[in-house]
RNA sequence: CGGGGCGUAGCGCAGCCCGGUUAGCGCACCUGCCUUGGGAGCAGGGGGUCGGUGGUUCAAAUCCACUCGCCCCGACCA
């Protein structure tokens, strides 16, 4: 491809909107334009990039013998009805009425779909497992779309669908998702972790992510070096940290107007780690009082997934129930429902003494109070291993893909049974699988990018190489072209900067967008019979004869 | 949805507090000359209903109200 022939609008500067590093890059470098908020356009360069990363995906899916499908961005809303999501999900759905008054909605993942044509086509255990792909636009109104292309309202996504006749089967078909997940990122040049974490709505059993470590990411994720656990902050367990074991009788302990751990940590002179935090919580069920260590923060969620939906208790049912106001209450002496985290198993704590301006030393779990035992707190950098006990990492990441076991919710609904080798009628047990070229391609920029622009992995780059003729003479000119001819012989996809600009021009442009060689041919060396390979990543130049290049190891 | 910020030429920005010539700068663009190893130089030129609507005023890019759009933080994120 010539230069000159190719759309590439790179920018002398992009404003201050763009935040992100990938999100100014890709704008810089001409591979995407914003259209509105959440939704771009991928320019020519963009656009190769992001088919090159699809051609993996292709691959690697059909390696594991995925067929590729495609289906209907537009759905009725009676599939969605049926597995209960349409009532569900709120504002992220794009709903819309046909001219018939039907009412439809714009596909944000297609489960639904799927075991819609399962319950359709598949009649016997002998038309299983199947695997059904494809590579398809998402639509998702997005409450704030980010960051470019990280988090945008449509996006392309691999989705693919195993179906198989029992768990077993399942367990293969989540596993070679899995493995063929692990080679596509590994292909695609990214560093990644595969984590586990929380199915969320899609409902069902274990899930994993595959998470690119990167400053710009949204979630966070726990690390273990040492054995390798690692999960989504929103699961993560940890071991926090032993702490002195304060042995003392229970006793009151006078503190006038002291409320908060903080508060009362230093008026006692006692660490923070000495402490139960006590929390009055409004479930549905009523209050629930949920107890941390004094250091230790609520992890939200995971009370959630015990005790369901929650706010924080109103000072006023606070005194109802235990007369006295937040930051003297403790977990004794009152027959209300504790959840504890398993931290304060050992040792003896202060807390509230359900007494105003008193706190309360020497308080033992199974002694004073009996919870039930649960994981609620966040896990904090350093802390232990849940499995193994070393110290854990804590990073921020992007979500580039996930995998979920999701057993009968969507085929039941659905209707998606078949036959077994019995005669008997059994729902089929489905997995989804899912892949966002858009946020691999943000991740390899956010991972591997420099003061002068994008270092793109081979394998996704737009071009293999790009030359650089610095001067419009003849002979530059007419090496460069001969050059490009032997190296589009041997199949790589070769940019030639045809353009009639200064040499500076090219080299920042080059640079830019990131093509991982450079092949540089100028008059100077010319005459001294040689011509320039620089590698991108590392700026290293090698000087070569013009009629060896084709034969070097790109 | 809560909080904050921004909207002025194709792009990036200043001007706005404190109203008052013809709304300015850099880049890009057009013409000519010159130049060719890291976004050249000189000369000339084109391009704006200052996001929109309404109001205050003799006078509004500037003040006020409403509204639309975009970005950031948070909530949310199948």
């Amino acid at each position: 491809m010539f230069y000159s022939k190719i759309f590439i609008p790179t920018l002398r500067e992009v404003g201050q909107e763009a935040e992100a590093i990938s999100h100014r890059l890709l704008l810089k470098g001409g591979f995407i334009r914003q259209l509105a908020s959440g939704l771009y356009i991928y320019l020519p360069l963009g656009w190769r990039v992001m088919q090159r990363i699809i051609k993996i995906l292709r691959e690697e899916m059909d390696a594991i013998g995925a067929q590729e499908i495609t289906c209907p961005v537009l759905h009725p809303a009676e599939l969605w009805e049926a597995t209960g999501r349409w009532y569900e999900i709120k504002d992220e759905m794009f709903r819309l009425k046909d001219r018939g008054g039907r009412n439809m909605c714009l596909g944000m993942t297609h489960e639904e779909v799927m075991a819609w044509l399962a319950s359709k086509e598949i009649r016997s255990y002998r038309e299983l497992p199947q695997i059904w792909y494809q590579i398809q636009t998402k639509l998702r109104d997005e409450a704030r779309p980010k960051a470019g292309i990280m988090r945008t309202r449509e996006f392309i996504m691999k989705d693919s669908y195993s179906f198989d006749m029992d768990e077993e089967g399942l367990n293969h078909s989540y596993e070679i998702h899995r493995k063929a997940y692990h080679r596509i990122f590994e292909r695609c040049g990214l560093k990644f972790y595969e984590v586990e974490s929380d199915p969320g709505m899609m409902g069902g059993g274990q899930s994993h992510e595959f998470m690119a470590p990167s400053t710009a990411g949204e979630d966070e994720i726990v690390i273990c070096d040492r054995c390798g656990y690692a999960a989504n902050m929103e699961v993560a367990d940890s071991i926090p940290h032993e702490t002195i074991k304060e042995e003392s009788n229970l006793e009151e302990v006078h503190t006038p107007d002291k409320r908060t751990v903080e508060e009362v940590s230093r008026f006692l002179g006692v660490p923070r780690e000495g402490f139960i935090k006590t929390l009055a919580i409004m479930a549905s069920e009523g209050l629930v009082i949920a107890l941390l260590r004094g250091d230790q923060q609520l992890h939200e969620k995971k009370l959630q997934k015990i005790i369901g939906p929650f706010r924080q208790a109103l000072k006023e049912e606070i005194i109802e129930r235990l007369g006295t106001e937040p930051g003297f209450i403790g977990p004794h002496g009152h027959g209300l429902r504790i959840i504890a985290d398993p931290v304060l198993q050992k040792g003896s704590y202060i807390s509230g003494a359900n007494k105003k301006d008193y706190h309360i030393r020497g308080l033992k779990a199974g002694v004073h109070f009996k919870p039930e035992w649960y994981s609620i707190h966040i896990a904090k950098e350093g802390e232990g291993c849940p499995k193994c006990n070393s110290p854990l990492r804590i990073e921020k990441a992007i979500e580039i893909g996930n995998i979920f076991k999701l057993g009968t919710k969507y085929s039941i609904p659905l209707k998606a049974f078949y036959l077994d080798s019995s005669g008997q009628q059994r729902p089929i047990i489905m997995g989804s699988y899912g892949i966002g070229p858009a946020r691999i391609m943000a991740a390899a920029v956010e991972q591997a990018n420099d003061a002068d622009g994008i270092i793109w992995p081979k394998s996704i780059a737009p071009f293999d190489i790009e030359i650089l003729p610095l001067s419009p003479g003849n002979v530059v000119m007419e090496t460069a072209k001969k050059i490009y001819n032997s190296l589009i012989e041997r199949g790589f996809d070769v940019l030639l900067d045809d353009r009639d600009e200064r040499p500076g021009v090219k080299f920042k442009d080059a640079d830019l967008i990131g093509i991982p060689y450079q092949i540089i041919i100028g008059e100077r060396g010319l005459k001294e019979g040689y011509i320039e390979l620089k590698e991108r990543r590392t700026k290293a130049i090698t000087k070569l004869s013009p009629d060896s290049v084709h034969r070097y190891g790109f």
